[in-house]
RNA sequence: GGCCCCGUCGUCUAGUGGCCUAGGACUCUGGCUUCUCAAGCCAGCUACGCGGGUUCGAAUCCCGUCGGGGCUACCA
């Protein structure tokens, strides 16, 4: 009842507009490296929030940082989201119908909005060089003083004009910030005050004409009507500025996007994750057998809950849960060993062909198969065995190597385990016994084994059958062993007894 | 330094004034499962940063404090 009372006031709170305004939302990277772990949380949720209401996911690339952003990047960014099943309905590849949706292919609309602000008075040339206002930066400081553009430019006279246009100044266009200060109601924080004394000026257009984020990210999701920003929490103090764009466009205030600043996703050390801090590229994940849907769940879960105690949700069941609503207002930190444990859920529900076709890359890249039919046949027989014991796909290597390996050894550490007294006159039973059987199948060589060494030798299971492990699979580790002894087939199998007896 | 955001087990979280002697998950520890490793099952450890208030009653509301983080660019 108490549910029913409280989905109803939820229901009711929703904004009049949310039913005539179709949802736009999106996902605006810049791509000056790996998209990590942090990114796609944030593209997750955007479109996890677009997929749940029905609206649209935008993907657009905000590569106004020319000397970082390269096109590599650009296309690493595009094959990850594809990878994760990230689908956009606008983008790169697809187009849409307030494209284009890459920003260096904008500059056109970002000039012309500029042009626009320089004419109205909302935006200002200013000659200041990056040393004097770096040295002004300094005596703020100094002197204890919020640091920020003095607004020196706003007002030129006509001499200091042609002075420094006699230097050969480029000026930079400036956005004016009048007094008074900026509200807005963010959906995670709710309302949020910045007081325009510590918002400065701040940069519209570089000295050589080309377009800031401040300018670009404002214009884009006004045009491309944008209605829900989730975007990441260091974004939340420049928030003001591209308000103050949206104003100097004559945007109505209604037709401001709903923002919602998501809290990061931390390192182990608890600083905000990044480049330099943790494995963060999903490339990495990817390559180490880690599933995207694994890693979607989990992200998933930083930040966001479904709100009972479910906590392993499929694609489709994130898209039918995921509210703004339930996001988290502080920071997550990221955990690896639960992001295994939930790769490895994952790995346990995937049916035996789509195990096989997600590990054969990895069998093939580690060289121990090269993928033919006749392999790829052992590899399946091999899985279902093994499925509950990895917790990535790249574990699958390790495990089944046995079964494949041309020169069979076993691994130096092991090896002195099976010269002992005991182990050896395990492995002559186990030759004498194995050598007779009748049929080779893992219940036969269970109970005959059983029979011979456990009843018969009087030894216990764990110390019997650990010397035929290592003499056969060459590790202490290995798939159950008689399943194991099945499929490496007699003739190897005693093979590899015979040559463990010294 | 200034502005802004944040603060429940080690970690992710449930919790929106009484259902909380605070629930779940991961990790860790112990046990069961008489082939290892896993998986599974059972048990255990461990949390409302601190201090005031409001209230019959506070993890939940208010104030302060401490701590963490972000921003403070011709980066995004």
């Amino acid at each position: 009842m108490k549910e029913l009372v409280l989905s109803l006031i939820r229901y009711r709170l929703v904004p009049s507009n949310s039913a005539t305004k179709p949802v736009r939302v999106r996902f605006a990277p810049s791509p000056t490296g790996d998209l990590h772990v942090g990114n796609i949380r944030t593209a997750l949720f955007d479109w996890a929030y677009a997929r749940h209401t029905g609206g649209q996911f935008v993907f657009r690339i905000e590569d106004t940082d020319t000397e970082r952003v390269t096109d590599e990047y650009i296309k690493a960014a595009q094959d990850t989201l594809k990878w994760l099943g990230l689908d956009w309905d606008e983008g790169p590849e697809v187009g849409g119908p307030y494209g284009p949706y890459l920003q260096s292919q904008r500059l056109d609309i970002y000039a012309e909005w500029a042009a626009k602000f320089l004419a109205q008075g909302d935006a200002y040339h200013c000659y200041c060089s990056s040393e004097e206002l770096e040295a002004r930066r300094e005596a703020q400081k100094a002197a204890n003083v919020a640091p920020g553009y003095d607004g020196k430019c706003r007002t030129i006279s006509a001499e200091d004009l042609a002075k420094y246009k006699s230097e050969g100044r480029l000026p930079v266009l400036r956005m004016r910030m009048p007094d008074g200060s900026t509200t807005f109601n963010d959906s995670i924080r709710g309302d949020v005050t910045f007081d325009h004394n510590f918002v400065p000026d701040f940069v519209l257009v570089r000295g050589d004409g080309s377009p800031l984020y401040t300018l670009a990210v404002a214009v884009d999701d006004i045009m491309m009507k944008i209605t829900h920003v989730l975007r990441g929490e260091d974004l939340l103090s420049s928030t003001p500025r591209q308000i103050r764009v949206y104003q100097a466009m004559g945007v109505a205030e209604s037709d401001y996007p709903t923002f919602a600043h998501l809290p990061f996703v931390m390192g182990q050390d608890n600083a905000k994750l990044s480049k330099r801090n943790g494995e963060v590229s999903i490339a990495w994940y990817r390559d180490r057998g880690f599933l995207p849907e694994a890693i979607c769940n989990y992200l998933a879960l930083l930040g966001w809950s479904p709100g009972d105690d479910r906590e392993n949700v499929t694609m489709k069941e994130l898209t039918e849960l995921f509210t703004v609503e339930r996001v988290h207002s502080s920071p997550a930190r990221f955990d690896m060993k639960k992001l295994e444990a939930i790769n490895g859920d994952k790995i346990r529900e995937l049916t035996l062909d789509e195990l096989l076709k997600r590990t054969t890359p990895f069998l093939v890249k580690d060289g121990i198969i090269s993928g033919t039919p006749e392999e790829l046949a052992v590899v399946k027989s091999a899985l279902p065995i093994i499925q509950e014991r990895i917790a990535t796909l790249a574990e699958v290597s390790q495990m089944l190597k046995f079964l494949f390996v041309v020169k069979f050894e076993v691994d130096a550490e092991e090896l002195p385990k099976i010269l002992d007294e005991q182990s050896q006159i395990v492995l002559k039973k186990t030759d004498e016994v194995l050598k007779g059987l009748a049929s080779w199948d893992h219940d036969s060589i269970h109970v005959a084994l059983k029979c011979a060494l456990i009843e018969g030798l009087g030894l216990k299971p764990r110390i019997a059958f650990s010397a035929i492990r290592i003499a056969v699979t060459g590790s202490h580790i290995s798939p159950p062993l008689f399943e194991s002894l099945e499929l490496l087939g007699r003739e190897r199998s005693l093979e590899r007894i015979a040559a463990s007896i010294k």
